[in-house]
DNA sequence: TCCTTGGTTCCAGAAAAGTCGAACAAATCG
DNA sequence: CGATTTGTTCGACTTTTCTGGAACCAAGGA
């Protein structure tokens, strides 16, 4: 049974071009991504960020990604286990994340 | 030598992945760059937008996929020639055009 | 030369997005 | 239970972006 504290997330089929493309048009979210490809990681451990960072400026980097269908984002105990949708967006838009990830 | 009427347009080398990304983000914007896929049209016969949009919107949907390196938009007579700048996306970022122009 | 056409620029207001403190929530540990 | 950790959410403010009318500009054509 779903936790209240789980956070809404489109399903695949309502994934945006424009609203991923926005989603990662943003240095720091796009840091956020590529720190994710290697695999989850719990939200405190981004150290991409600069970690001054107020908590509630990253959490809201995190709900644009999430918002999007970029990320998953999922509470595991204490933390956060974010997760690179990969699966689901190289379904709807073939080649973009591997394209954003290699570009630089 | 250069008539006045010239846009600056950014060098190859300075594209900004983000910025592609954010300019890539609208739907109105996706569309010009779509449309513009088959090659070089005038922006008079931009047929994708809303023939009602009053013509300093238009403009400005030019302006910012100019600024970011996407399109090219240069004088010609009387009209204005726009072209996809596909072998400096491609050349910067692999992959990324065809993506984006090949989604749905 | 004047008029029309196609387009940019300027400006001001509207709308959207970002920033961050403070309050709240859930899990864990003592 | 109370304190700590790791976040989310809310609300107010700032900043950026969008929108569209009006003025302007350059190239042709009558």
């Amino acid at each position: 049974m779903p936790s209240s504290a789980d956070l809404p997330h489109p399903a695949r089929e309502d994934l945006q071009l424009a609203g991923v493309l926005f989603a990662l048009s943003d240095p720091d979210r796009l840091a956020i991504v590529r720190q994710l490809r290697e695999g989850p990681m719990d939200a405190a451990q981004c150290t991409t960020l600069d970690p001054g960072i107020p908590k509630s400026t990253k959490s809201h980097l995190m709900k644009v990604l999430r918002e999007a269908g970029v990320i998953r984002n999922e509470p595991n105990g204490r933390h956060r286990t974010l997760t690179l949708r990969r699966d689901d967006l190289d379904a709807r838009f073939p080649g973009l994340l591997d394209a954003v990830l290699f570009a630089d």
